[in-house]
RNA sequence: GCCGGCGUAGCUCAGGUGGUAGAGCAGCGCACUCGUAAUGCGCAGGUCAUCGGUUCGAGUCCGAUCGCCGGCUCCA
């Protein structure tokens, strides 16, 4: 029969040749690599034989397919462990999962955490045996007896669903494990060899919290041990990067029972963070033609009836009884912003109309999803809302998203760009006419194709009041954070009736966009300490320069030097302790202060001063100007956005 | 909120089967005055998360609460 390959070339091989006989012909290498095959555009098993003239191309853990194949089996191996160890497991769903796998199963006297190891040599035992993934092809009522058999009432309740959707029924064995699954597989245990079991928790059966809780076991799998191991590596290295480790560690910020549950205290070096990160959020936003507005911490209840929140977001409200009447502290700072954009007659001259706040806000989660900086239950939003007409859509849209990357760009983070629009066949649930939707979605589309943006466009993904551009931001591991977030409000300006007046004198229904670039301050700070392992670029450095004299002979002129450089306007502190240089410097390094100023005799007798950068060791000895030099290029703060394209005129 | 795990000094951690707490680092004091990531000696520091129970006796066993961690769910 005959085979064709992806670059167009065919051979001839005979009946009932399989994938791997195949990669086999090819090389060695490729033989040793492959984990499936795409057989005429659907991933099949290697094990399966060919037909004639199919068209073949072997996927190995290069390609997303066949690290699927490969995870996916490496999740049935791990049940295939507990089903040895645990007799009457009962299993749940296991799939593939991005960077690894996972299997949910009721395991009767599962002793938690403790058993991993052992689960994981019962693997490795497997793996060594080459058991075969066998791939059995049956009846809906087959696998009914054969589950129903073996007491896997989760599966029997998959089948229903199977049933239900018309499928076909597939079975793989594997060893004394017998599982529903459409596969496909790797041919055999073998091929699963660099993996590793991370963690348990505990999963509700379908993701239902009315159900059933199982337990998950997670884990990750590799082509080769050096791979696992880079990966187990960067595990370790967001550990060590964790906010919640190094910010109390730095001194940035402190939570605990004592203060609240997801109530963050910022320390002084946190402070100084935030400090400088609030004021260049100010300036850059009044040099983008933003008025920047302050609004109270609680109102009446009844301006969020109006705004909705009283009844859809009721559950995430703090609210405050007062006399007779009941006030809300703020979830949200649109309403607000709203306040003031009705204090008076808008005209289409004042358009577009752009509010920013830092606005520090309330809202109530639960328990279990705190984290950190993360996901807390008081948290600054950097709030902006733009006031504007239908036209003015584009060329707002497009000054935030680059205004955003601006922000982005000056801490290296990388990005994605996500455009969530409305589920067309579903407009039923959604605010705001259809026809306004059908107006902005390209407009948004139109902004991010003008400026040579690449986003993914997410259909149905919209809010209920208007569609989105989300951007990710991709911090120095790789990994994705939810960054800045544009969104399109159809439903507050209709409940507010929030109107202009245009040019033809009568008043029109204003468009709105709700924007945040940091997101949150604090979110934003927690992936700062974490996309910088707490070495923040110099401007942001609690502390920026310390000065370590080497002995008591040079602790006059290290105070002189202290104090320039203070005069200077950098944060600066000297270090006179009675310890050797090489512990202070240990300290300074520790504390990742940017730039140490040593002054020996050598220096002191000279006017000079040894400087050192952290992480970079000595630089050698400077003047003092020089020395300065080379502060000031650390510490430098970044330019602000290009002005000019905002000036302000009386309308 | 739910499941599982954890909670001993500021930090990192020891404290078999119950007999009333220990180390290193950090801090403070003294000595040392030192050349680029840990000088030495000493001192101080804990109602063993909190509350309740079992026991002659609880850091240790049981229960509740709080918080933290891993997930789930949620995230307008």
């Amino acid at each position: 029969m005959l085979i064709f390959f992806p670059d167009g070339g065919s051979r001839e091989f005979p009946d009932g040749t399989t994938s791997l006989e195949v990669a086999s012909s090819i090389s060695r290498g490729l033989a040793s690599r492959a984990l499936a095959a795409r057989v005429d555009g659907s991933v099949k098993g290697l094990s399966s034989p060919l037909h004639d003239g199919a068209h073949i191309e072997i996927l190995t853990f290069e390609s997303p397919e066949g690290r699927d194949v490969l995870r996916h089996s490496a999740s049935h191996l791990l049940a295939a462990a507990v089903c040895n160890l645990y007799p009457g497991v009962r299993f749940g769903i296991g799939p593939s999962i991005e960077d690894g796998f996972y299997y949910d199963m009721d395991i009767p006297g599962f002793p938690g955490i403790s058993a991993v190891e052992a689960i994981e040599a019962e693997m490795k035992r497997l793996s060594a045996a080459d058991m075969p993934f066998e791939r059995i092809e049956t009846d809906l009522e087959g696998a009914r007896r054969l589950m129903s058999e073996l007491g896997q009432t989760y599966k029997l309740e998959l089948l229903d669903e199977i049933e239900a959707s018309g499928e076909s029924v597939t079975l793989y064995r594997c060893g004394g494990f017998l599982d529903l699954c459409r596969g496909p597989h790797v041919p055999s245990t073998s091929f699963i060899r660099h993996f590793k079991l991370l963690s348990v928790a505990g999963a509700y059966w379908r993701g239902d919290e009315k159900r059933e809780m199982l337990t998950r076991i997670y884990g990750t799998v590799f082509d080769s041990s050096k791979a696992l191991s880079d990966h187990l590596a960067l595990l370790e290295e967001a550990r060590k990067r964790d906010h919640r480790k190094l910010g109390p560690e730095l001194g940035l910020f402190t939570t605990g029972p004592e203060g609240g549950a997801g109530l963050i205290y910022w320390l002084p070096n946190g402070t100084v963070i935030r400090e400088e990160l609030e004021t260049l959020w100010k300036a850059a936003h009044r040099r983008n033609g933003y008025n920047l507005v302050t609004t109270p911490h609680i109102a009446p209840s009844d301006l969020w009836v109006t705004s909705g929140h009283c009844s859809y977001y009721r559950d995430n409200m703090y609210f405050l009884p007062a006399d007779d009447v009941e006030y809300v502290l703020k979830p949200m700072n649109c309403p607000g912003h709203i306040l003031i954009y009705k204090s008076e007659k808008r005209s289409y001259r004042e358009l577009p109309f752009r509010l920013a706040e830092l606005g520090t806000v309330y809202r109530y989660e639960k328990s279990g999803v705190l984290h950190g900086l993360m996901r807390v239950r008081g948290f600054t939003v950097d709030d902006g809302h733009i006031f504007c007409t239908p036209d003015q859509i584009v060329e707002e849209i497009r000054n935030v998203v680059s205004f955003a990357l601006y922000f982005l760009r000056i801490f290296n983070f990388g990005y994605a760009i996500e455009l969530s629009l409305c589920d067309p066949d579903d407009m039923s649930h959604y605010a705001g006419k259809p026809e306004m939707w059908a107006r902005v979605e390209p407009a948004l589309a139109d902004a991010l194709d003008g400026m040579g943006e690449e986003y993914r466009v997410v259909r149905g993904e919209a809010a209920f009041y208007g569609p989105k551009i989300d951007i990710k931001m991709r911090d120095a591991l790789g990994r994705y954070w939810q960054g800045p977030t544009i969104q399109f409000d159809f439903n507050i300006p209709e409940r507010f009736d929030l109107t202009y007046t245009g040019q033809d004198g009568s008043e029109h229904r204003i468009y709105m966009v709700h924007r945040a670039l940091f997101g949150s301050v604090e979110r934003f700070i927690g992936n700062l300490i974490e996309h910088f392992a707490g070495n923040f670029p110099g401007w942001l450095a609690p502390l920026q320069v310390v000065i370590l004299p080497i002995t008591a002979q040079q602790h006059e002129r290290a105070a002189e030097v202290a104090t320039m450089v203070a005069d200077r306007g950098f944060r600066c502190s000297l270090d006179r302790r009675s310890e050797t240089i090489g512990y202070r410097i240990r300290a300074a390094e520790n504390r990742k202060v940017p730039i140490m100023l040593v002054i020996g005799g050598r220096e002191a007798d000279s006017g000079r001063v040894a400087v050192r950068a952290h992480g970079r060791g000595d630089l050698g000895a400077f003047s003092f100007e020089e020395a300065l030099g080379l502060i000031e290029d650390a510490c430098r703060r970044p330019a602000l956005p290009e002005g000019g394209r905002y000036l302000s005129e009386i309308p």
